[in-house]
DNA sequence: AATGAATGAGGCTTCATTCAT
DNA sequence: AATGAATGAAGCCTCATTCAT
């Protein structure tokens, strides 16, 4: 699937192929895109101005228009090169024939996995999603979260089938505080820190399958 | 605690307080700063312009400064308010001396029952804090959440102590997770849909502490 | 002469003559020229603002619009004032039989001799003149200032065929000389320095009669 | 002595310096900034607008902003530049070795020939200095007077010294009396007048070495 | 006499974008 | 590919003034 209006990282023709110092044109334009998302992440897409990108690449705020139509184009960049790896990912893992529980744990990893890789990617999507939709071009930020959607509460419910999973949560509203749960952790995870996302990831399967409380289950409390 | 910088609802004096047609000062400011909360959870802090506000007020923007020194006393009125709400709330449910299971249990109702009632603050403490948090005047918004994360964190630990709660997860990180998925709920709860807050906090209660897994647990999968 | 557009102090008729504890009308009146002529002085008439002079007088800034139609009418009260003394004592001073070089001490007496009990005043006068002159409404202080050279110059004009003073100087432009002289002292004099007005005064009058330099004069120099 | 904050004009290092039609880009600086003090010395530096200045540089307000910072950075321009030419003059005609009346009178022809070129900037010094000198960046502008009070004041001592002048005059209040004689001027020198400003300042050196009156001097009148 | 809410015009400044060079 | 000057719309905020109470 590929969510992006623009053209792509991977299926764009190379243009002018120059080879020059910089590399490649689309190089130099992955380059700028990686920037600009970093500034996003850390200020927020409005709080951005197009002068500070450009600043920050060495040049000034009009020649980033010999590279992108519109400010609007950076993130739009930024979000589906984002999704489009996040979805492959997710199609991998469930295409493996493993049982519900196998494939929702790797679709965990997977999930915590990005958050290294995509750090600033998913901090613009948690802050500015609210303000992007707004926009008709964005649109297809809806249809990807559809589509994710579908793939974690098949799951969900395949497991509930099985027998592998209570059959009384609400696989949507389950899927939802999944996803959640991890990208918010963007907020507050630093790599480097005391926690490492394999660790996170092992850590929310444990309370996701077996729960934090001990003993025996159901007790009424609260 | 209180995290005001202004003059907060429940300490301030009554100035003059006039009983005319249109009601006391304050609660035509209180009026304005709901109508305000609205539209920044709409459409985003930044988005939101004065006189968008001052227009659904039906007064001209330049009005809106009798009542608000800037844009962002409005901002930090709608955030205070809950803020201060909400702790007080907590420290409530902490003062009972159920056991740990109970009084976390309480927590979670507490925080699945503020996003009604204040829906428009937590979606823009959601989607703004990033932006916000750039500025001085809003350093007590991490003061307030250093200060709710200490309740929570130290009543895991004292469920962990009382053999409770699994010894194997970590407090913080717990915290963390349950704070997010109550907080970030707000983006796609919709009162009067086909779920309540209520039948939200019952549901993550259970998979919280019980997992969503059924029968036999800590079986090695994924 | 009246230069008064408004009800001068002297002139107008008390108006309600109430005896109330602050005295009356036009005793409240004359109490809020005096602050705001201060802060005039202070901060400049344009960056003075309506509701620095109420807050100053303890009112909110419509009160003051019981007393002023405008803050222009509030300068003007304040220049007027200033005007109106000051040509009444040069007019006395003139109208002594003494020769012109005692009427030009004397005059140049009393321009310092305004300089403490006007200095908000002619601190007025010499930074917001540029700015107020655009106003139709204050043709009149171009008026006062025309009749004030008026009765230098007759004297530097007298003490020249008195063969008093020096033929070879010009009249008028020795006035402005005297005139800037004396006034821009508003600037840098502070009442209880080192100096007082008499000092002040004395020195100038010796400078200005006798000049400089000792011993022979006319001596080609620069 | 460089009182200029920013950029100086013959301290700046050539920047890409393109040779365009319409000239260098510090050319047109400087040509907005000369337009500009014009418009602050005709109504003051708060009455001017920025839409002014830009309207008669035929631009629109928010161009300006590519040159200046700010409105104040564009009066900063003007009266740095003012005080940096005179300084350097009143610094050459101290070098010479002539005696000290020789020295002084250089200095008022100086001060009284900075007239027509800095008409602007020196009217705005008058007119906005009590405004101005509020904000911290312009600091500077009292270390510039307390320099050139400085030259003066050992000039003015050691014509005392040499027993060239009057014993019991007060250097630093006969300084003053010069300083603001010379300047107030520029609110009425119009050039191309009846006077001009040599002969302005060939009169003012009379007067002020010796004296208005004629004959016998110290004669005690008034 | 005073209050306090509101007006409405206007001020400075920012910023995405365009375009000739 | 890049520059740099300019656009033009819009944003936040200020302030003298009005007016019902």
């Amino acid at each position: 699937m590929s969510t992006r209006k623009n053209s792509g990282t991977t299926t764009t023709p190379a243009r002018h192929q120059r080879a020059t110092s910089s590399g490649s044109a689309s190089e130099r334009r992955d380059h700028l895109v990686k920037l600009a998302a970093e500034i996003f992440a850390r200020k927020g897409f409005q709080a951005t101005t197009v002068r500070e990108i450009a600043r920050e690449a060495g040049i000034l705020s009009g020649s980033l228009y010999h590279h992108f139509d519109s400010k609007e184009t950076i993130v739009d960049e930024v979000l589906s090169t984002f999704l489009d790896d996040l979805i492959a990912r997710y199609r991998t893992a469930v295409d493996s024939s493993a049982d519900a529980r196998a494939v929702l744990s790797e679709m965990v990893r997977i999930g915590f996995g990005t958050l290294e890789p995509h750090r600033a990617a998913i901090t613009v999507m948690q802050n500015d999603w609210n303000y992007l939709r707004q926009f008709e071009r964005f649109n297809y930020l809806v249809k990807a979260e559809d589509e994710v959607e579908q793939i974690w509460v098949s799951q969900i419910r395949a497991g509930q089938a099985a027998g592998l999973f209570r059959p009384d949560v609400d696989p949507k509203l389950t899927y939802r505080m999944i996803r959640d749960t991890m990208w918010v952790a963007v907020r507050w995870f630093r790599p480097g820190g005391r926690l490492n996302t394999h660790t996170l990831a092992e850590h929310y399967i444990t309370v996701l399958f077996d729960g934090l409380a001990t003993g025996e289950r159901s007790t009424q409390h609260g």
